[in-house]
Parts: structure tokens; C-alpha cells; sequence
DNA sequence: GGTTGAATTGAACACGTGTTCAGATAATCT
DNA sequence: AGATTATCTGAACACGTGTTCAATTCAACC
């Protein structure tokens, strides 16, 4: 027997994606089978090769795609440079608390990528810094920030807006705003905007 | 055949343990085999059985000792905040730095734990970071940090010190020291301690 | 209503998994 | 020198792995 009824590709393809990323996040990548995908699915082991080429592909597939939609989703404006860092860390924050597991896996899973996969991440990855180093940059041209070293202050504080999705829970004790106003807050002292919060 | 010349429990086992590290570091905990330990080691897999019950219990060890040890290597001192948070910063650092294969997989492979394991090493992690959060409250009381939520500062700057270890590499542009006051320079400024760098 | 073709199954392949254990070996002790 | 014991091997167990593919089923079109 096969093809079971009611079952279309266009709602098989993204089920794939979105049960690969639940069990991904979930258990991590090596310890999740192709089997386990399926019968999330709803479907046998087989099925998913209509959908991907091999399970690396459906790990790439969305490390990449979220990459480029974080990209494609903050343009650098012509603000400031303090206006742009409070922009950069707001949406930081937001996109990132908005996909919890897409971001768990683009940073826990980049051993599991083949080497010209991980290279194109890589540099996914290196663009997004950039932009946040180009605002620093520009803040110490300004005489804003004081930011001897921008490319350590830039991986310092992705580091430390990145967190957030460790111990951010939804319904807790902060909500997604004050949680986005104690991030700037400490990534303006940081790079050593000492004014007052507005 | 059988007990190749030359082998010796005493150094066997901890061989054992620095080959697991190393694999698991690399590749992550689900994707190395014992068989691959116990080749690492020069080995058969089932001599890998003799000093360790399973291949949990390598992971489990290998963890909670990192964190049994990270406790036991700081105790509060006596110090002001501001000396105190200097010393945790610093320390934090270089401890991390000198074991960035124990730090890894600390964060890494929380997910592999068993429940109960999981709990056990949570535990102890709370243990650290508390120390931390002791530190800024008691910077908050003599007023010299201004901290409006301690919890959320603690989780902040432990994300963004142990971000070090994602891309320090031995023999790059800034050596330790460099880098410890980097980040320590970063730390004050964003608990709100203004003043200039002594 | 019959044909076509996309969607899916289920079995198979070759190999890898963690773990156990009887048997073999070499170091140690008497 | 001989017995003992800690140490390790090698084979086995039962099962899981990613992937392929002929066969099958159902929906859509003529």
C-alpha cells in the first residue's frame, strides 16, 4: 500500500522542515533519525527523500534560511550610531526570542555541518557581526562610544544579547519588552553611552 | 589474546576520559562512538567498560567535575563589589580559557544528560552563577552598581564572558591579559560603574 | 471511466550502535 | 617457579542508522 489519503506535498514539505527543527532543537542533530522525522510526519523514512537530498540538507537548509532572513529582516539606517544600537539590540532581541529553536540550532549544531556547509554559515554569521561592528565603528567616529576594540566589543555583546535565549520563558517573570529595555540598558553602558535613559 | 604490554589502569583511565573530552568537544557526544574512544585511547571498546559504567556516565563525570571544579577555584572574598566583580571577571575568564574543551561541551551537551543527571549539573551551575548574582546585589546595597535586576544582569554577563571561549584561539591578535581587561573594562561599565579605569 | 503521474510505502542494504562476557595474557605476589 | 589477579581482547547480541527503489495507491485530467 502507499499514498495515504488526504496527503499533499505542499503541506508535507514544511512539516518536514518544521518537525527536523523541533527534533533538532530538541534531542540535537546526531541523535535525531530520519525515522523519528517521519513519524512525526506522519509518514514513513522513505518519503522525506522526495523533500531533501539527505538529512546534512535539511540541517543546512535551515541554518541558512534563518540566517538570511535575519539578515534580510534589519537594514542599517542612516540614524545615529546611538539610535542605530538601541535599533540593532531591540530587533536582536525580539528575533531572536521569536525563534528560540532556529537559534538554538544555528549555534549549537555547526559541528554537525560538512566543511563547505559550515563556511557558508560561517560567513552568514561573520555579515550580521559586521553590521553590529559598522554601528560601533561609527558611534567612536561620532565620539560616542568608547569601544577600544570593536570586534571584541561586537562578539561581547552578541554574546550577551544571544543569551537571552537560555533562560527567556514565556509567561515568566519579565516580558519580552522589559526584557528588551534590560539588554539595552547594558549594552549602551557597555560601549559607553553613560547619559541617562531617556 | 589479551593485556597489551605496557597497559596500566592508572593511566588508562584517565586517558580514557581526556580522549572522550576531545571527541566529544569536536564532534558533540552523540556522534562519537565508544568504539572511536577506545581507538583514540589504542584500545578495544569493551576495555572502555572497566572504568566507566556506560557511556552517560563519561559524559556526566566529565561535566560535573568541570563544575565541582569551577566552584572550588573562586570563594568570595571579603572585597568591595567593585574589587569583587573585577576578581569573578577575571577569573571567569582565564578559567575558561584554560579549558575550552570542558566549557564547551558544559553548554553543549546539557541535552544528552539523563533527567536526573541534568538536575545535578543545573544545580551546580546555579551554584556559580548565584555567586555572581551575590556580587551585584551587593553592589546594588553599597550603591556603587546600578543593577535594577540582578537575575537578568548575572545571566547577561556570564552569557557575554563565557562568549570568550566561541572565539579566543592561543597565538591571536590579543593575548589573556588583553583580553580579560577587554571584558572587564565591558562588565563595570555595564553594571553602571562610570568612573575611569583605574 | 480510464489513464496518467505525483506521492508514498515497505522492504532491503550494508554497516554502526552500546554493551556484555568468556577467555587470554602479562604483571604481581607467594 | 607457580599461582593469582588485574587488565584487556574479540566475538557476539539485538537493534538502529541513512539511504535506495520497485511496487502501490490515490487524485486529477481527458
Amino acid at each position: 500500500m502507499a499514498r495515504k489519503q488526504g496527503s499533499q506535498a505542499a503541506i508535507t514539505g514544511p512539516n518536514i522542515r518544521d518537525a527536523a527543527l523541533r527534533l533538532f532543537a530538541r534531542h540535537g542533530f546526531a541523535a535525531v533519525s530520519m525515522r523519528q522525522i517521519a513519524a512525526e510526519v506522519g509518514v514513513q523514512a522513505g518519503a522525506l527523500y522526495l523533500y531533501t537530498p539527505d538529512k546534512q540538507a535539511l540541517l543546512f537548509d535551515l541554518m541558512r534560511d534563518h540566517l538570511e532572513d535575519l539578515l534580510a529582516d534589519w537594514q542599517p539606517g542612516t540614524d545615529a550610531a546611538e539610535a542605530a544600537l538601541e535599533d540593532f539590540v531591540r530587533h536582536h532581541i525580539r528575533y531572536h526570542l521569536d525563534r528560540p529553536d532556529l537559534v538554538f540550532i544555528a549555534y549549537m549544531e555547526l559541528r554537525n555541518l560538512t566543511p563547505e556547509n559550515f563556511a557558508v554559515i560561517e560567513a552568514l554569521r561573520r555579515r550580521y557581526e559586521d553590521q553590529l561592528e559598522a554601528i560601533l565603528k561609527r558611534g567612536v567616529a561620532e565620539g560616542v562610544f568608547d569601544v577600544p576594540d570593536t570586534k571584541l566589543a561586537t562578539l561581547a555583546l552578541i554574546a550577551m544579547l544571544t543569551g537571552v535565549t537560555t533562560w527567556y520563558r514565556e509567561g515568566g517573570r519579565l516580558d519580552r519588552d522589559a526584557v528588551e529595555t534590560a539588554y539595552w540598558r547594558m549594552a549602551r553602558r557597555a560601549v559607553g553611552m553613560t547619559r541617562d535613559m531617556k
